[in-house]
DNA sequence: GTTTATAACGACACAAGTGTCGTTTTGTTA
DNA sequence: TAACAAAACGACACTTGTGTCGTTATAAAC
């Protein structure tokens, strides 16, 4: 169905092998998908698969590297429309919404597989390590900014606040991952870290 | 070395190989590791280990079998010597000492792995729930006790404080699993829980 | 419409791990 | 010390997944 080259086409096959593959790996998680998994869900052979990625470690941070674009582009929109820091620090926390709801990322207990087997591996380390600080630098930042002007106590050092955000969403997600919907309790236990952080930031309660 | 049973020997072979298997783990990880490794650490043969353990699963189960255990007695013993409710949740929390430190379970990256790449796996799940809940119970157990003697506050439902300490120890399990001990700052992060739990739980600083 | 570069295909060879099972070895008992 | 039951052994057959590569089909260029 394509020789030659043709630019589109071949973005858009790379586009429908990713979206197949982000279903399947939803589904089954990264270590029990094999490529023969995603082959039979984009309907492609072995060959046509490898065309556009040399392996499964290769497919999955084709997939995440998909949507931290897609993320990166959302936070840029909410840093502008943001009325107050403690807003904007809710936004970024559950995306868009300034309240905590039950949802996470459907991707998210693949994500964790994908860094926490590869943990001994030199190369998914450091990228594991680059994904992290990432996330935590959009937390670090608001939270400075609000320390900076004032809204913000600066009891606590703005990164260590950012961490313990970004170590919370860690275990809601591992044990949302890992424990039925209502043993987990992500709304309630998401209202208790607001109040904390709250607390911590020494913002008056809304 | 062993021919019609002799029951010390026997015990003996298992634990020598629970041993070695722990070492293996906590070095290769669940995933990565192999039954082979095992066998090659032990010093023991193929066929001597599958008569102790059926597969890796099994193994692994008995090994967190038996450190559980040892983590039972210790409780119980902790219970006793208790002087306070929140004396008593310090020492549950970061074991006999009450003051947070940068130690961690070494096998917990590994136990991690095993719940979180058998989440699909009916069998794994409902073992991965049972331990949940009882590590749960631990700390449930202490702060709805505190809350009846009035030592801690009820403002916030007790069972959900105690998720949040197992989400947060979750959390911190995971990222000191992946990134490097300078960057999870596990001990920093230990005291803003122990401040957030001082708010929560209406306790006094010490 | 012919040519051509190459995308897509799928059979294949290879590697790694598993669990089994017939054989060997060795405590134990009589 | 002879006989035995079973612990320990390790070769083997099997399964699963991987990446490659020669072949086939086809969109674009002429």
């Amino acid at each position: 169905m394509a020789p030659r080259v043709s630019e589109e086409h071949l973005r858009q096959r790379r586009a429908d092998l990713l979206k197949a593959a982000v279903a399947v790996f939803m589904e089954r998680g990264y270590e029990r998908t094999t490529m023969k998994h995603v082959m039979e869900a984009a309907g492609v052979s072995r060959g046509g698969l490898y065309q556009y990625f040399a392996n499964k470690e290769d497919l999955f941070e084709a997939v995440l590297e998909e949507r931290l674009e897609d993320s990166a582009e959302e936070t840029d929109r909410m840093l502008e429309e943001a009325s107050s820091y403690w807003n904007l620090l809710l936004k970024v926390m559950f995306g868009g919404e300034t309240v905590p709801d039950a949802e996470m990322d459907p991707l998210a207990a693949s994500s964790l597989e994908f860094f926490i087997t590869g943990r001994n591996d030199e190369r998914r380390r450091i990228y594991g390590e680059k994904r992290y600080d990432l996330g935590l630098s959009i937390y670090r930042k608001v939270i400075e900014a609000g320390q900076a002007s004032g809204e913000f106590s600066d009891y606590y050092e703005g990164e260590l606040v950012a961490r313990s955000i970004v170590t919370f969403f860690d275990g809601l997600a591992l044990d949302h991952a890992i424990l039925p919907e209502e043993k987990v309790r992500v709304k309630d236990q998401s209202e208790m870290l607001v109040d904390y952080l709250k607390l911590a930031l020494g913002v008056s309660s809304s």
